[in-house]
Order: C-alpha cells, then structure tokens, then sequence
RNA sequence: GGGGAUAUAACUCAGCGGUAGAGUGCUUCCUUCACACGGAAGAAGUCCCAGGUUCGAAUCCUGGUAUCCCCA
C-alpha cells in the first residue's frame, strides 16, 4: 500500500466494478424485505452543486446502510425535464443563432429541445457516479417519458372528470418575459422602494372631488370604480356619487367595501379589476367592469386610448405628467411596496386575466395534513409539521397551465366548428358533440411539478399495476431540501393520498442548506460557490462525503469550508495507514477465518466496538447522520488508532497468526460500518488488506457485505473495562510530568507507579512515555527531591528526575487541581446532603452522585497529601 | 402582517434536565521504525439578557434583544 491514500485512483476506479457486480440493483426475487428511496430528481439542465452533494449523499449512506442490513434496497434515480429553465437554455442557443422560437415551428422548436435534453442529460447522470451514488440505473426515469407521460395523462383526464381540474379565467401572474402564467409558487416579493401618488378624481356633479392614493398610476386607465370602507364617516356622503375619471374622462361609481383598509393613503382606492387580484375580487363581487389596458407583452392595450404601445413603466411616466399639467396630482410620498417578481426570469410580474387551468386541491391537502397529524408521515426535523399545517390550511387552487412548448402538453382538444371540449387520454378522431374533425390541442403544457408530484409512483409504472410498484410504493423515506416544501414534497403528498390512496413516504428528512464557510448563501453574484466537482477532484470524493455527513445535523445549516474538507481527507489518510500499518504486518496465513485471540486491550475494543456501532445504528435510523460520522470518526481516530493499535503493537509485529487476525477482524468491521459514507476508500483498502484474507463465501466486494453489528464477534465479553482507561490516564499523566518538568520526551527516565492494576501494561508504558522502566509500588508514592508525583485514579504515578524536577511548577499544578476538586466537592455535597434532593432525585443518580463524591475525595485527598 | 429557526471556547458547530464538548485555530514541544494529510502536552467559555418551573436549568416555560429563512 502506498503510503498516503490516492483518492484520485480509488474513486475512478470502483463505481464501473459495483456496476458490472450489479451491486445498486434492486432484487425484487431475493425474499429480502423492501426498502426504497426516490432520488429528487435533478434538473437536467443542471450542473452538480453543492445541494445535490449533500442530498446523494445521505440518501447514498442510508442505501448501502439499508442493503448492508438486508434489506433489497433500491434507490431510483431519475431526471427532471425543467420545463422553463430548458426552454430558457434553448431559446438562449437559438438567440446565438439570431432566432427567437417563433422563427420555428412547434415540432422544429421540440425537436430542437429534446436534442438539448439528449446532449446534456448525461452530465448531471456522470457527475451522480462522481459522488459514488449507488442507484439502480437499470430503473432510470425521466419525467418526459412516454410511461411517466401517461401517468400524467391519466390524472389530468381523471382529475378533469372528477371536477378537479377545470379551466376559466382567472387572475394569474404572468411573466411577460417568459410569456407564461407562473403559479403563486414561482412569485417572489421583494421590497422596492417606490411612490405614493395621491390623485384628485372629481365628482361629476361638481360638489367636489376625493382623493385616491396609488403606487401604479398606468392602471389607472382601467379604472371602473373607487372604493372606501363602508365605515370610513369620512366618505359615507360620496359613496353611489359618480366621478369623472381624470384622464379618460369616463364616469366611474364611488363604491363602499371592507377590503380597503382606511389607514391606507387616504381611504380611498382606485379599482382596477383587470390588473390588480384584490380589484378583481372586488370586481368580482360589485359586479363592476373590467377594462384589460395591458397586454400579455406588457405593453399598453388599445383600451388604453392615447397611451396605446407603450411600456407599462413607460406609460406611468407619461400619464404622471399629464395628471401633473392638468392639475390632477395632488401629492407624491415616498413608499416602500412589495413587488412581485417572476422566480425565473426576474421580470416584474403583471396580474393579468387569462383562461388558464387550475387544480382545486382542497381536498388533497386535507389528507396531507391529516396524514402529517396521524404521524403516517414523519418530518425530521419535526418543526417542519408546523410550515406544513401553515401552508396546506390556507392553500390556494394550483395555476397547472404554463405557456411553454417544453412538458407535458395538456390532453384538451377543442373543436373548431362547435367548440366543445374533449379532454381525453388519446386524441379524439372527431367531436363527439357534432361529429366535426377539425380538433385543435391546447398549445399549453403543464406546470413541471405537476408530473414530479407522481413521481414516487410514476417511476414504478402506475397507472399499470407492477410488480415494482407493489413491492416498494410507498417508499420507505424522502430526503429532500426543505425550501421545496411547496413545491414538491407537499404535492407529492397530496398525488399519493389521491391516485394510490397511500401515502407515497413514511419518513420525511429535510436536508440542510450548504453554505459558504462563514455561513453565506452561496451565490454565483458573490463569487463564494464552492464547486464540488473541483472539491472532488482536491480533497477526493470521500472527503467531500465524509464532511457533509459529519456537518449534517437535522435543523442546522452546513457551512463549508476549506478546513471541514481538510479535516475530512486527513480522516481518510489516517484509516488509510493504519490499515496500511495492518496490512505490513499480517503474515501470509492471518485471515478473517482464524479464531480470534482476545486479551485486556482486545475485550476492551470490542466493547468500544460493540456500544458505538450500536450509537451509529441508532443514530442512522434516526437521520443523525452527523452523529454517526462524529461517532466513527473518534471511534477510528481515538479509540482504533490511538489506543488499540499501540497496545497491539507488539502482537502486531511479533505475535501469532491468531492474534493478528484479531486485529484484522477489528480493522474489517470498521470498514463495513465506513463504507456508507466513504465508499470508495473502504472499498480501496478492503481490496488491499481482505484479498484473500476473507472467509469463503464472502463477497469480495466491500459494498456487498453486511453491516457489521451483526457480527458474533461483538458478543465476547470478559475482561476489566476499567483497565485500559486507567492505562490511558497514566499514559498521559507520565507523558504531562515530563513536558511540564521540561523533560525531553526522548529522554528516558525512571517511572513509579502505585496503581498494581496496570502491571499488564508495563511495556506499553515503556514504549510509549519512552521511559527507561516503570516500578510498581505498594502504598502511597510521596514526593520527595528528585521526585514528580501526579494523581490518578486509583493511586499515582512518579517520575524519577534527579536534577530535572521544577518543584514550583509542579506544586502550583497541584494547587490548581486541589481547588477545582474543592470547588467540585462543594457542588456535589451540597447536593447529596440535600434532604430535598435525596428525597425527589431518582435513587440511580442519588448513587451516581455519591460514588463520584467518594471518588473526588479520595483524590482530593491523595492531592492534599502531595501538599504537604 | 403571519409563520419558523438560531444565539455555547477566537472560528464552525455538537450536546438539550444531573461534574461544560468536538474539529479547526492558538501556545509549547517532537525529523519516535503506519501516517507531518502525523504525534504529545497546554491555554481558552457570566452556554445572549431578565424572570419563572424544579432538589437541580446551558438544557423546560414566559418575556426581551440580535441574526437568518419562509409565506402573504
């Protein structure tokens, strides 16, 4: 082995190997019990980032945890067709070219989309192996497909029958930029400063005029009523009075409504029923007009009478001026409104009136939330439920409709002589209303999460009864990101409880966000992405693995950094040569066959072994991800490494063939309980050191063997588990007494010792401390000249320094020791002599607290006499 | 306007009712035969503030303060 491990060859090497063992795919005839996990499939217009690192992650841990186990575990990955990102990306290429899509037909315009979805498919798929994922490629889906085309269908005609899904007008936000209708999902709000503008409207019979305050004056245009709270005593004589509209001159009603809020402006709004959701509520209800005065590319309709093409922002200068010269602008405040944006392109949103189709969902969300309530669905970390209850009770009909070519195209046909409507799963041959032929698609597609909401049982073939999709829907877990929320998870929910009438998962893990290194967004804008394809290819996919898990605590959000990564690949090298440590030693004959040999140091392993494997467990199960790392991590680093491996040195290097295979079956259930989060470096050192060493019948393959829990080695006991953590104490205690006395560590001195108990540990004392020899006495150890004492528990050790020893030093550490063994004493005392404690506290930590009291006394005592 | 989260060592964060923890950084030291991507020793904290519950609170409750996120 080489002596620092070689990530770059390890992680290039492995992935084709599991491949070709067909290790990731599910065995559905194996008798094994189901265990499935759908990935959230990645756009593929997109490029691995550092969201998707940290979600293929755990949801890569958690499968080769699972299979480990036993269970047939699957992992179904899968692709996302965007639809308006990879519409964007196109219509970019075509700009390039001089094009816009309207210079093609739809067909040319689809064709030129799904060559793009071809070409670069592949790259978010290859980055995918990159990180070691460990899905089943040979049940790989994309959400265009003709199978997952049809579940679409299939819910869209139902849901149309049904009374779900309808079409009307309504108002939606449109993106004029995009020339879609966007959901209420895609909106963003962002705070801009802007202005107040307070404009005269007079009465048509003269007795006056009132004063309406608005921030988009252009609308103004499509004025047909203003409105005051019917309490507002200010304006109760006005109300049902016409006004003459200041511009176009029209006469406009003065209406009384409880949605204006009279602290506003003035109390007095404009209405504007085609251009604001609020008006058109209102519009909706006083039975009011509705003038469109901006068109769909956010120009000025011909409604708009003088103001006719121009830009909507245009038009507001314009139309300001003239209010001013005619005297009609009585007041400009500054004013901060929230804007709604367009998540996608950025344009700013007009609400328009359009005929789109909408999913009521009120019904779906019911059963969401009850499932979340009834716990057949659990969140982790739990706070989500509470977002969840927030989101689904006030939820609102889903605008599904977008005006792309790119998804799936909505199953209407109208017909051209009588238009009627046909909203089938295949297209109709002739109108079954009059017989007619000329039958024209809806030109729109669906919302993109439409179809990701069936994906947990699109994947699996419904609406077709498979085999796969009895077997393992509903999926045993999600992992996501909870800033999809909406989005997918609370959708998906609601396509499960309705189509399959199940839950479509059980468990709910909501990953963190990834942030730069002191805790930033990363953003392209600020210039702190951290890329982990490049962090792949410095530190090595292990690493990049081993520190998203270690920093995966459910609920807080992860800052990356340089150091995590660091510290992570210097984990990898560490398990790397200690393995490599191992490796040079074992003879020819040690393998895992051998019954092991067991003494102090071994039964003191494996009770290390035994409770932390249990901790990681438990901590997997439970989504601690970041408390199975941590776990492993001091489990190889201090308790392998620091500890064992120096006390088996010598039966390392010199001792039998039983003895070393002890070391080695400790060596082999370390790497099965790491292969989760560090795959390909488990899998590099188990084919170093294992070949040949492994039992028959046993997989080659560190990813096909099995979790190491199990293994009856874990069930030896015997032994004093106090032994070598007294052993470590004096370890350290010896090694202080020379660095504190200015010894040099080289240095051999004679060492005293009065804890009998350790005498097994002689030479490891020895060889360790570099000690020329270590006495063990009866009784106390007294300081004396030449003498160091130090404390520890059971007794004291002692250095012999003959012209070395700082008494002042060592004397002032005693001190200190003293008056923080006082200190605690006092604390513990003044509990256990407290008859309220005695009498309330469970008796076990009544006992607790007295056996440390006793402890603290002994050696405060032993302290005391060193004082002396 | 509504909802949620976070405040612990210089930094990034665990712990979440019974003696304050990790990694990094810092100080001092070690070219020791697996590893300097290493080893040893050490210093470092009114656990945001104020009340309350409790025998006992960094941990639970209430109210502040600060920061962040989401929804309208």
């Amino acid at each position: 082995m080489d002596k620092a491990f070689d990530f770059k060859t390890a992680q290039t090497r492995w992935y084709a190997v599991w491949e070709e063992a067909k290790v990731f795919e599910a065995k559905p005839d194996s008798g094994k019990e189901p265990w499935s996990i759908v990935i959230p499939p990645p756009n593929i217009t997109g490029n691995l980032h550092m969201g998707h690192a940290l979600v293929n992650t755990l949801h890569d841990v958690l499968t080769r945890f699972k299979r480990a186990q036993g269970y047939d575990a699957l992992w179904v990955p899968g692709t996302d067709h965007a639809g308006i990102a990879t519409q964007m990306m196109v219509e970019r290429q075509l700009k390039a070219e001089g094009k816009t899509r309207h210079d093609l037909s739809r067909a040319e315009f689809e064709a030129r989309l799904w060559a793009w979805k071809e070409q670069n498919q592949g790259a978010i798929e290859h980055q995918l192996k990159r990180m070691g994922a460990g899905v089943d490629w040979t049940r790989n889906r994309f959400t265009l497909d003709p199978a997952l085309n049809k579940a679409v269908r299939h819910v869209f005609v139902e849901a149309y029958k049904q009374g779900r899904i309808y079409r009307g007008p309504r108002m939606i936000q449109w993106d004029p930029a995009l020339q879609t209708a966007l959901s209420d999902l895609e909106v963003k709000h962002e705070e801009r400063r802007g202005k107040l503008w307070h404009l005269r409207y007079p009465l048509a019979d003269g007795s006056g005029d009132i004063v309406v305050a608005t921030t988009r004056p252009e609308t103004m245009l499509g004025d047909t009523a203003v409105a005051v709270h019917p309490d507002d005593a200010r304006y109760t004589a006005v109300v049902g009075k016409l006004l003459n509209h200041p511009i176009t001159g029209r006469q406009i009603p003065v209406v009384a409504d409880s949605f204006v809020d009279p602290e506003f402006g003035t109390g007095c709004v404009k209405l504007t029923p085609a251009h604001d959701a609020n008006d058109f509520a209102a519009g909706q209800r006083l039975k009011l007009d509705s003038i469109t005065v901006i068109g769909f590319d956010a120009k000025m309709t011909a409604a708009a009478g003088a103001y006719a093409g121009l830009d909507r922002f245009e038009c507001r200068k314009r139309i300001l001026v003239d209010l001013e010269e005619q005297g009609f602008l009585v007041k400009v405040e500054d004013h901060t409104n929230k804007i709604a944006l367009s998540d996608r392109s950025g344009a700013v949103l007009e609400p328009l009136v359009s005929d789109q189709w909408f999913m009521d969902v009120k019904e779906a969300a019911a059963k969401s939330l009850e499932a979340v309530r009834s716990g057949a669905i659990q969140f982790t970390p739990e706070h989500h439920t509470a977002v969840w209850e927030h989101w689904l009770t006030n939820i609102q009909d889903w605008c599904i409709s977008r005006q792309l070519v790119w998804g799936h195209r909505i199953p209407a046909w109208t017909c051209g002589k009588c238009q009627h409507l046909h909203v089938e799963l295949e297209a109709p041959a002739t109108c079954c209303a009059c017989g007619a032929s000329e039958l024209t698609q809806d030109p729109d597609t669906l919302d993109t999460w439409f179809s990701s909401a069936l994906w947990p049982f699109s994947v699996f073939g419904w609406p077709e009864q498979t085999a796969d999709l009895k077997r393992y829907y509903p999926t045993s877990v999600l992992i996501t990101g909870y800033d999809i929320l909406f989005f997918w998870v609370a959708r998906m929910a609601m396509a499960g409880l309705t189509w399959m009438g199940e839950v479509p998962f059980r468990k709910v893990y909501f990953n963190s966000l990834v942030r730069d290194a002191s805790g930033q967004k990363m953003s392209k804008t600020k210039g702190n992405v951290i890329d982990p394809l490049e962090v792949m290819d410095e530190y090595g996919t292990d690493a990049l693995r081993f520190s998203l898990a270690m920093a995966a605590a459910p609920g807080t959000d992860i800052a990356m950094s340089a150091t995590r990564l660091e510290v992570s690949r210097n984990f990898c090298n560490k398990l790397w040569n200690a393995s490599r440590f191992v490796q040079m030693n074992l003879g020819p004959e040690t393998s895992l066959e051998l019954d092991p040999e067991f003494g102090e140091a071994e039964f003191w392993m494996v009770g290390r072994l035994k409770a932390e494997l249990t901790a990681v467990t438990e901590a997997l199960e439970a989504f601690r991800f970041h408390d199975a790392a941590d776990r492993l991590y001091h489990l190889v680093y201090d308790d392998f490494c620091s500890t064992y491996i120096e006390l088996a040195k010598v039966q390392l290097q010199n001792g039998t063939a039983a003895q070393k295979a002890t070391i080695l079956h400790f060596l082999d259930l370390l790497l099965r309980a790491l292969h989760p989060f560090v795959p390909f470096l488990t899998e590099e050192i188990h084919e170093a050191v294992f070949e040949g060493r492994l039992p028959a019948g046993e997989s080659q393959l560190i990813a096909e063997r099995g979790w190491p829990l199990d293994s009856p080695l874990l069930t030896r006991t015997g032994g004093d588990p106090t032994l070598v953590p007294t052993f470590q104490e004096a370890l350290s205690t010896l090694l202080r007494l020379k660095a504190e006395n200015g010894v040099d560590p080289a240095k051999r001195v004679a060492a005293l010792c009065s804890v009998k108990a350790l005498t097994p540990f002689t030479e490891a004392l020895k060889t360790i401390a570099k000690l020329e020899s270590v006495t063990f006495v009866d009784g106390d150890l007294a300081p004396t000249d030449t003498r160091a004492v130090a404390v520890v528990t059971g007794g004291a050790v002692a250095l012999e320094l003959a012209g070395l020893k700082d008494p002042v030093a060592e004397r002032a550490k005693l001190e200190k020791e003293r008056e923080k063994l006082e200190k605690e004493l006092v604390a513990l005392k003044g509990r256990v002599d407290n008859p309220r404690y005695l009498e309330k506290a469970p008796p076990e930590e009544v006992e607790k607290a007295r056996a440390l009291a006793a402890e603290k006394e002994t050696r405060l005592a032993q302290v005391s006499a060193l004082l002396v």
